[in-house]
DNA sequence: ACCTTGTGAATTTTT
DNA sequence: TTCACAAGGT
């Protein structure tokens, strides 16, 4: 057994770091808290919080102020809220709920900066009618206004025919817009992305004379789009930020409110958070200097597990200055075999060393194969690790589409990723169909999950029925129909979901009790069950606009879908809810962050995204990363990064598979894991 | 031979 | 959204 006797040296250097923080808290002096991948991190944000709460909790209470805690996602606001146990002296959200919650009082305000942005983006808009090549031909018409008023006017016709072929989308146009108009469907992209601003300028001009009349009188944030709709006073996420920024920037009195009631603002993940977000707290951090107010301010983060292009990463030093550095060396995690790979690919001033004395037992080795030989590699170590249910292995790729695979529910992935929907959505694939979160899955894979899980619950004779059915449904039936509800559950046909479904749909047409339909009509969460409506349902959210002579070929993809392995929708249904169940169990490398795990095999080739070349730019650059500048500097260091994230998570040991040919780039590979070995 | 148009494919993640 | 490339036109 290794990693078992904390050196006590250790230990004591571990807690003087942690009264350097208390001793900053005390003093009011912003803190920047960098620790490397498996340091405790939020171990000792969490033992700020509570000595926060410990030494000030009384004059906190009587000035009725809080303490901020902002973390960058909800699963990490509830780990520490878990954690840190129940106070309400700590208010920890995510910085977009805390951001609304600080400036959504200011509607007047609020509005007033919205009339600004409507008419920024109406200027934006306007100059890009005025100088895009792509629009000369619009700018070429003569009678503009009716071109306008015409294609306005039938909005409805437009939207229904925009998703056709460009012959079909052309014919359809030419319907009712005049001859003398033809010629600006020569291009049909340039035309849709013509109408498509057109559209938006109406709407704002609409939104301004509403915001004119008093009709819209405030703006809201809603979290659950991640577009604005700005001619409906919505706004979504990176707006928020920007409407956050302009009010507290512009009204002093705002930061003052905001300085007095919460004089602690400690933020997670600091490297992840956007630079808007650096900025709002540097003018609270700037005016509470010039007021002579007490305001503390703590990042905790790492700047090499920045890997989002959003997030701030470095730049939050030269963003917020004065910031007093303070780092700790120590991790808690891993073997002296990882930690020493991990502090080559970071090569900056964080040289991690384990806490523990006994570290040393772990192994990485570095391999060079091809695609064909990623299953036997598995197997391989498989074997080797004498990985079971108790000691598993953990395989990183890239890609989601890998993930869905291995994880053995392709052929769902697939089948949705190929409807029109998601063709059209196509950066919404991911969120709807992988989101671990339930409330973010899109409108049909949440349908299927609700069939999955209920399928799953009739299934299992242990269920409770208070899980089967709703608290209200089962509180107006008898015993004997609840029995007989039971029975007739039971006797639900299972082979696959197409039959499930229209065994359920034929008990809903035959039953003659309400609160059995009620609970069907909960299930697919229609008001009015046919036997046709669950599938049309799918239909029309899946097959959006389909012409008549497709309807039946979108029918018959939904039976497919429907038909799939009834195991591949269980491997899905673990897979959303992260339940590890298997022994091998498939990541992305982004998806893994803050995780750590015994046996790490990563999977790595050339190719990600865009860009041919990521990891070959990575190794060929490792020893000339002070030479790169801009664009080159940026993509080194988001390879750079997303490579530490994915090493750092190997608690014991680590396999790197790489699939593509090496040898251009051999030498960056040496330099960082030693002997590169043939698989 | 060159230009325009149409089509399909390509990442990750969070709010 | 952006890019590469095939198909088709001049």
């Amino acid at each position: 057994m290794s990693l078992t006797q904390e050196s006590p040296e250790a230990i004591q250097e571990e807690k003087q770091i942690q009264q350097n923080i208390f001793d900053a808290i005390e003093s009011y002096q912003n803190i920047i808290f960098n620790a490397g991948a498996g340091a405790g991190k939020t171990y000792s944000l969490i033992e700020s919080l509570k000595y926060i709460i410990n030494n000030k909790a009384e004059k906190l209470a009587h000035h009725n102020q809080n303490i901020i805690c902002i973390t960058y996602t909800n699963v990490a606001t509830n780990e520490i809220k878990e954690r840190l146990g129940n106070t309400k002296l700590v208010k920890v959200s995510t910085i977009h709920e805390r951001l609304w919650d600080l400036i959504s009082p200011y509607r007047k305000q609020l509005v007033e900066i919205h009339i600004e942005k409507l008419s920024e983006e109406l200027e934006i808009i306007q100059s890009e009618l005025d100088t895009e090549a792509k629009f000369q031909v619009y700018r070429d018409i003569h009678d503009k206004v009716t071109f306008i008023d015409l294609m306005i006017e039938s909005k409805s016709i437009y939207y229904q025919n925009k998703d056709k072929n460009a012959a079909g989308f052309k014919t359809a146009i030419k319907d009712f817009l005049n001859e003398e108009f033809h010629g600006l469907l020569g291009n049909v992209s340039n035309f849709k992305s013509l109408i498509g601003k057109l559209y938006k300028i109406k709407n704002y001009q609409i939104c301004l004379e509403k915001i004119e009349q008093g009709e819209y009188k405030q703006v809201v944030y809603d979290a659950r789009y991640n577009n604005d709709r700005l001619h409906k006073m919505m706004i979504s996420h990176d707006t928020l930020l920007e409407y956050a920024y302009s009010l507290i920037d512009r009204y002093d009195m705002v930061k003052q409110i905001i300085i007095d009631k919460y004089p602690f603002i400690l933020v997670d993940e600091y490297q992840d958070t956007a630079e808007k977000v650096i900025r709002i707290l540097k003018l609270l951090d700037d005016h509470s200097q010039q007021i002579n107010h007490n305001l503390f301010i703590g990042y905790f983060g790492d700047t090499a597990q920045n890997i989002y292009d959003t997030g701030v990463g470095k730049r939050i030093f030269e963003l917020h200055t004065g910031l007093t550095a303070i780092d700790k060396r120590f991790n808690r995690r891993s073997t002296n075999e990882i930690i020493q790979v991990i502090n080559t690919i970071r090569n900056d001033t964080i040289n991690q060393v384990s806490i523990y004395s006994d570290a040393d037992g772990g192994s990485v080795v570095f391999y060079q194969g091809s695609e064909d030989s990623i299953d036997d590699f598995i197997e391989h170590y498989q074997a080797e690790w004498e990985i079971n249910q108790d000691n598993k292995l953990h395989c990183l790729v890239l890609t989601n589409e890998l993930v869905a695979k291995y994880n053995k529910f392709e052929n769902i992935f697939q089948k949705l990723k190929a409807t029109p929907y998601y063709k059209t959505n196509w950066n919404s694939v991911t969120t709807e169909i992988l989101s671990h979160d339930l409330s973010k899955l899109g409108e049909i894979p949440n349908l299927l999950y609700r069939l999955v899980d209920f399928k799953q619950k009739i299934e299992n004779p242990k269920t409770p029925i208070i899980d089967i059915l709703s608290e209200k449904t089962y509180k107006h039936l008898t015993f004997a129909k609840l029995k007989e509800l039971i029975v007739l559950l039971r006797s639900i046909n299972r082979s696959s979901l197409k039959n499930f479904v229209e065994s359920i749909l034929h008990i809903y047409s035959e039953t003659e009790i309400q609160n059995f339909k009620r609970v069907i009509e909960e299930l697919f969460d229609l008001e009015v069950v046919t036997t046709d409506s669950p599938i049309d349902h799918m239909l029309s959210r899946l097959f959006p606009n389909v012409e008549d002579d497709a309807i039946e070929s979108a029918r018959q993809t939904i039976y497919e879908l429907l038909e799939v392995d009834f195991d591949e929708y269980i491997a899905w249904f673990e897979f959303v809810n992260k339940i590890e169940n298997k022994e091998i169990i498939y990541h992305t490398y982004h998806g893994t962050k803050g995780e750590e795990y015994e046996n790490v095999v990563i999977v790595m080739q050339n190719k990600f995204g865009f860009d041919s070349n990521k990891f070959p730019y990575y190794f060929n650059n490792y020893s000339n990363e002070s030479n790169l500048t801009g664009d080159n500097l940026e993509k080194f260091i988001n390879t750079k990064n997303l490579l530490y994230v994915s090493c750092s998570r190997a608690i014991k040991n680590l396999r790197i598979l790489y699939i593509d040919e090496i040898t251009n780039f051999q030498n960056g590979i040496e330099a960082i894991f030693g002997d590169i070995h043939e698989y």
